[in-house]
DNA sequence: GAACGCTAGTGCGCAAGTTCACAAGCGCAC
DNA sequence: GTGCGCTTGTGAACTTGCGCACTAGCGTTC
């Protein structure tokens, strides 16, 4: 891996939190090293898969030996920019909206809910898990000053596009949308969708045909 | 496209469901005939891979005009196994559980949650939004009774790989992952995650190496 | 009925991603 | 210090996916 030559395949990135994950269970597990084929058995992919995605990070094993896990873990967080928090901001105080300020999940892995927005004027001065609920309104001044830099969009579909270019006018960088639509962002800007009704479509196609075809 | 040579790309499978909600879109403002490059803008994509996807499903366009949007709505449909519902169960009625069973947009979309178990007996007995939870002993007879053919499992990740086990046993072909964890399937069974922590972590990848190159 | 405009369908070259297989090289045993 | 077993790192073949650019063909106009 030459010096600054450090593009990372998107392939890789989508898998680098896997591997952080079973690292981490490692970690608990007061666990040394590692091999390229125990983490693969862990992440469930395939061992030369995983040395080639670790290759991007730099050339952090040792032949005949493996991974020494805590080294991996703490380049791997480096590299993926977990050393430090992302402050979140959800727009739409919902039922989605409030489970994800409610769930403990988010803070501990250092994406705490900096703020929660919604256009329900009724909603705004509402606290959520400690959280306050502001006007959409104010999503570029109150996001600025949180240095939020990632934006998660649960507002009805509708309302999502309207979100979007909410927050990217507020500087944020990354948006991941639960609403089931397609938004664009201008290019710059990350995008990642979580659509359950998506995945389901996609199930049941396969179970269709396995039904039908097999 | 040859008459029984359709094994459609898993790429394309994924965007079908995205161009089923265009074309729902379409139906509900009423236009009838829709051109690849307009179903390319509201899905997202470019107009080629719609064309090259949709011929996947058939030779459902005409040359010069466009698609019918009803006629490949009602094949895309087909296609997809949404012509009748897919009962499915979730294991785990915790938050996330009860959450997606309180949630209408299932049932809506033809995924009714027909069962809910938990290994939690102070649980059992329990009714959420009409739907009694069950012990997960109880999953192999009930699921099989019920038809479900599409498992979710909202348990903790410790409990997941247990989830899944207990679903395949119980003759459940598709399976839908909210535990932040890897689970391995029988061949032959369809598996898809969904994880937040997961696509925040993608995202500050992205996020960091924009701040930092950019 | 001929010509033209428009859009579906697709062959093909290119890019991205995956996997195999092997050489390089570390550490331990003796 | 030499040799051996083990595991990384990576070149290269292969697979999948993408998108251009062209052809086929429908419908409409004159
Ligand atoms: N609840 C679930 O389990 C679930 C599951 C999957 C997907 N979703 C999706 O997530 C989204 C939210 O779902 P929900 O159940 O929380 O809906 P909800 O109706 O409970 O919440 C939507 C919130 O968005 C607010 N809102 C509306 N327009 C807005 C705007 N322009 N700007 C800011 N806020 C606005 C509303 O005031 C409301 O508080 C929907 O798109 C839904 O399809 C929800
Ligand atoms: N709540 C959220 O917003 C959210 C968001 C993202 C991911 N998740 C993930 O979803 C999963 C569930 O989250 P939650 O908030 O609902 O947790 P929860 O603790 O509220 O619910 C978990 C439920 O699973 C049950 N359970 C435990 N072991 C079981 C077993 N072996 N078989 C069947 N049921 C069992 C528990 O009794 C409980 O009812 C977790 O893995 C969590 O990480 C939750």
């Amino acid at each position: 891996m030459s010096d600054r030559a450090r593009h990372i395949p998107e392939a890789t990135v989508a898998r680098l939190p896997v591997y952080l994950r079973s690292l981490a269970e490692l970690v608990d597990d007061k666990i040394p090293t590692v091999s390229s084929e125990r983490l693969a058995e862990m992440a469930g992919v395939n061992a030369a898969k995983v040395r080639k995605d670790l290759s991007y990070l730099g050339s952090y094993g040792t032949r005949g030996v493996g991974y020494d896990v805590e080294y991996l873990l703490f380049q791997m967080s480096r590299e993926l920019g977990l050393t430090h928090d992302w402050p979140v901001a959800i727009v739409g105080a919902g039922n989605l909206g409030s489970a994800l300020a409610n769930y403990g999940g988010f803070t501990q892995r250092g994406f705490p809910v900096a703020a929660l927005f919604d256009s329900d004027r009724a909603k705004v001065g509402q606290e959520i898990h400690g959280v306050e609920v502001h006007h959409t309104d104010d999503i570029a001044p109150l996001a600025k000053k949180l240095g939020v830099g990632i934006g998660v969009i649960a507002t009805p579909a509708s309302a999502a596009q309207d979100a979007a270019d909410k927050l990217v006018a507020a500087g944020v960088g990354s948006i991941l949308n639960f609403a089931p639509t397609v938004i664009s962002v201008p290019e710059g800007v990350s995008l990642r969708k979580v659509d359950l009704a998506l995945e389901l479509q996609i199930l049941s196609f396969y179970q269709e045909h396995r039904d039908a075809d097999g």
